[in-house]
DNA sequence: TTGTAAGCGTTATCAC
DNA sequence: GTGATAACGCTTACAA
């Protein structure tokens, strides 16, 4: 049953045309004739022929794939916002006939990575993620001259390159100040590494919202590690544990902020009653309902799909290959506002 | 600053030498002069040379790339499960030299997916995941003759391919067990989709341990669905306002058993006291801790890294690529029973 | 509208 | 131990 591969060559001479005709019929070019068109593709079905990635590569320069270089060091870990984001890119690869790559790097090897990735051809365009608050990937792919887009924002020239990032400053102000009406005074914020930009900019955010009211920062309340639930709960749990403890918690992820309520379930509170607890939620699709509606506004949260970002990338990284003269394209996405049930007054019930 | 692309022709020419003399050196053939190859290697890494993969692809046949299906059809997601084994496998595959390419699949279109790799010779091997209790994909796979592993089972001639599997029916078995052993008659299983052969080797060991006590089974106490935390919840909710509501629930996923946690909560029950809470813990990495030690046996559980499973099965690939020749592997990797806070004796307290 | 032929950057088969 | 030379399968000037 194993299929003898049939190539230009063959299809050609089984039409009685020339590798150009054919090659020419497939590719859509203007001058071949309808008829002809018509036969090479009949025929090329018929035998199910597909054309070598490696030659037309070789021939053209272009890989028809897409590069991601995912940091194994630190937390070696694959996270499901990673994930989560990929499958959102990896459709729009899908739309516009690329494959994704992943390839993990060590430490220090990315450059290595994005240059091995250039000097060999292996892919047509990157995408860059967590951005740092001092990053230097950008000016380096810039200056190996491959196309790429951000996913976030790393200061600088931001109008040098392409990238989506959420307004996660004014995410968390937003979060904050809705706390603070609620007549929340000492607010915790679980935070995510705030070497990286959008850490960092949450933080702003927060820290906006307080001053906004008046309300001194207390350093003992802001927490910056990576996002998991163990995180999550063990933050909450030392900050629970405080003399002067929090009535409010700010997640940055809903995954730390699965943690706080384990925590607080463990310490005997109950979210929305005894104490508040407030996340930035990027819809995860593990969290998510999988049958009709979404799930339950459970949590109160800001909202913004990460999964619908990585498509919008991997759609602007399409763009950017096909144009390859237009300017860089920049979206800043706004998140929502969920009032759930984890939140209330202080100390009220 | 753009790094002109220094091919093979360009480094033979700079060193006096032939293409053929290059090449070889390069690839570690044993005729060469060491005296000519140490040149020959000091001017590969003075340029900066790196052969080209598609160059090579089409001369040897050989992609360096493994390929993953991931079917985007029912759930549409990504799910933490999945990435957390590609994070194990892409290990293993970096360190053979290998990328990973991951190709989203809608409805029914995996085979041809598999037929468009091995024609177009994209890539060099395939993992098969989540295999059914009806699996197609194997046969075709060995009729195409394309190297390939699976994670999982599939029944039939199960010596016949490479596999990797957990002992799903003895891991669900224990943890029954443990249960019953507690003093526990009524047991939920909250298990993952049964027409999945993972799922269905659960339910038989759940099966199996009552069966061994002599407790009738209530298919009201089972259920079947994608693992999410939604459907934990809701689950755990529906089953908890039984009229004969169980007294234990086992999971089938952490990810259903944190929706558990929050049924549980939400009912004002607190898991090993007035409820017992166990799972299947796929040690997902954004669930561990981060730093030294691994994060707090909470839940009770049976453990098996899927992670692990994800690098070794990587390895096996890796290895049936380089002995195209040597008969399928197969490994059977046996569960830990983890005894946490969250189960204890029925109505106790 | 179609065909010829060169080229993409390797590896593999022969010779020497 | 080293070197011509022919594949590998496709695209693309350049001709016709």
């Amino acid at each position: 049953m194993r299929e003898k591969t049939v190539n230009l060559k063959r299809l050609s001479e089984h039409l009685g045309l020339s590798q150009t005709t054919v090659s020419r019929a497939l590719n859509g070019f203007p001058e071949v004739s309808e008829k002809t068109r018509q036969k090479v593709r009949d025929a090329a079905n018929k035998f199910n022929y597909r054309p070598s990635p490696s030659a037309s590569s070789l021939a053209t320069g272009k890989a028809g794939i897409i590069g991601h270089v995912v940091p194994i060091s630190e937390h070696r870990m694959i996270n499901p916002h990673f994930s989560d984001f990929l499958a959102g890119a990896s459709d729009a690869y899908a739309k516009a006939g690329y494959d994704l790559l992943i390839r993990a790097a060590q430490e220090n090897q990315e450059a290595d990575i994005y240059r091995d990735f250039v000097s060999r051809n292996r892919v047509d365009g990157v995408v860059v993620h967590g951005p740092r608050v001092n990053e230097t990937r950008i000016q380096f792919l810039q200056s190996i001259g491959i196309p790429f887009v951000v996913h976030g924002r790393a200061g600088g020239e931001e109008h040098s390159y392409s990238w989506l990032d959420v307004d996660n400053r004014s995410a968390i102000e937003k979060l904050t100040n809705y706390l603070i009406d609620q007549g929340h005074r000492r607010i915790a914020l679980v935070n995510g590494l705030e070497i990286m930009n959008f850490a960092h900019r949450r933080r702003l955010g927060y820290a906006a919202a307080l001053a906004d009211h008046g309300i001194g920062i207390d350093p003992d309340l802001i927490s910056s590690q990576d996002m998991n639930e163990p995180y999550g709960y063990e933050t909450t749990i030392a900050k629970l544990d405080m003399p002067d403890p929090p009535t409010a918690f700010v997640y940055s992820s809903v995954l730390s902020a699965i943690g706080g309520m384990r925590a607080a379930n463990v310490r005997g509170l109950l979210p929305g009653q005894d104490i508040s607890l407030a996340t930035f939620d990027d819809k995860l699709s593990f969290l998510q309902a999988n049958g009709s509606g979404n799930s339950l506004p459970y949590m109160t949260s800001v909202t913004s799909s990460i999964q619908d970002a990585g498509r919008r990338v991997g759609e602007m990284l399409m763009d950017q290959i096909s144009n390859p003269g237009a300017p860089p394209a920049c979206e800043l996405w706004k998140t929502d506002l969920l009032i759930g049930k984890t939140t209330g007054r202080p100390h009220a019930g």
